[in-house]
DNA sequence: TAATAAAGTTAGGTTATCCTAACAAATATA
DNA sequence: TATATTTGTTAGGATAACCTAACTTTATTA
């Protein structure tokens, strides 16, 4: 049994190496990085890998970067299921809005019973993304594939349909909500600023303007 | 911001309290029977009352007994009422027996977010009784009132409705699941062996005998 | 490649929560 | 009431998770 603490190191872990793992090809994570991402300084973060490698959740040597073992890796999809899930039932079941789901989840995710998350899936008809179009794990732990793609990185003229968000930072999300874009929204690219990479879309017959930091963060299908 | 373990130490002062008033008139709780109920050690639990005052959450003398203060009681009212809820919820949403329910609300009672209890309340159509039929506090911390009595003291072919249990210990509550004594459950007491205390009961046309120590943990109306 | 900067580690300290063992006060009983 | 028993407290120690400060290794760059 992992403490509330040595979860959140691996769910830390998961994440980090599958943002990394998106750009290169798994490099592991830096102490300081995992540092930073936690808000604890470096020598705390030294101190549990210590603990974590003893209990064979992560692989990690003296001035190297950290991986997850295999064992690690499923304990943290687990982590990751519970968070969504909780956040699907949030959003779905007691109309949460999709920027408030997130903090309660991080409580929520860390509860311990097989048997609840699973009568939680069921309740929920077993979705299989969550309030912000993240995938959600399966009880085997395997994600559900689909493309998506940075709205940035749609050409001109093309169509497509919005999917998920890369950010789930409170700020980004209700901005998306003041213009009316959510999942499952239609668009059309119509212009692309190459001065900035800002782009010009239209939804719903509306024409609206994005910067390059906000396409960046939307995920499209086409 | 109460951690964890001191929620369970004030929800502990207020169940060991309430358990004392119904027999006494309010005699507070001793270091040791608290030590044993939330089984720690009673140096364990001074140091935690040296802070709980701190707190200004209980009021404690050297080798007196310990009473919650005012605002300790709501805190634990909160927390009972939080605790509750969720076992509701367990029971009617996602269809666990009244036996499971209560491991897993002593986890769920510490998520910290009043937007959630008051949304699951709703959710389940503000109750005013949990599974075990025990009061929900409302959001003031106020218990909904009602006359009980323990079954073993009802009259001889007095006739009563099953309300509400006082201990909700697996054995005992699947023991009855057993017997198919459920809450609402109407009955009439048809003998009462004064040797052992036992009594034997008619429910829907049929007898059953009960022992004393089942009669005592059975709470009816008349 | 040598110097500097960045990243990672170690040593020693703090707080919350637990423990055991020894002691003190209060209560029960002979 | 004197003694024994129960109840409550104090002292000192352990572990998890954090910290700062000093140090070592690796990476960068002049």
């Amino acid at each position: 049994m992992l403490t509330f603490v040595e979860e959140n190191y691996i769910k830390a872990l998961l994440h980090l190496s599958s943002v990394d793992r998106a750009m290169t090809q798994k490099a592991g994570v830096g102490t300081n990085d995992l540092a930073a991402y936690l808000e604890v300084k470096p020598s705390t973060v030294n101190e549990m890998l210590k603990r974590l490698k003893e209990k064979a959740l992560v692989h990690h040597e003296k001035y190297k970067k950290v991986t997850l073992t295999e064992t690690g890796e499923v304990i943290g999809l687990k982590i990751i299921r519970k968070h969504r899930l909780w956040e699907t039932f949030l959003y779905t079941k007691l109309e949460f809005d999709w920027d408030e789901v997130h903090d309660i989840a991080e409580q929520l995710e860390h509860i311990q019973s097989d048997k609840l998350i699973e009568r939680i899936d069921k309740f929920l008809d077993y979705p299989n993304y969550d309030p912000h179009g993240d995938p959600i794990p399966n009880s085997e732990g395997v994600l559900p594939k689909r493309d998506t793609s940075r709205l940035s990185l749609i050409a001109k003229d093309a169509a497509c349909v919005m999917l998920a968000v890369s950010d789930t930072s409170k700020d980004f999300l209700q901005y998306l909500e003041d213009l009316g874009i959510r999942i499952g929204a239609e668009m059309t690219i119509v212009d692309k600023i190459s001065y900035d990479g800002s782009l010009k879309i239209k939804k719903e017959g509306a024409l609206i303007t994005l910067s390059k930091k906000v396409a960046d963060n939307i995920l499209v299908g086409v």
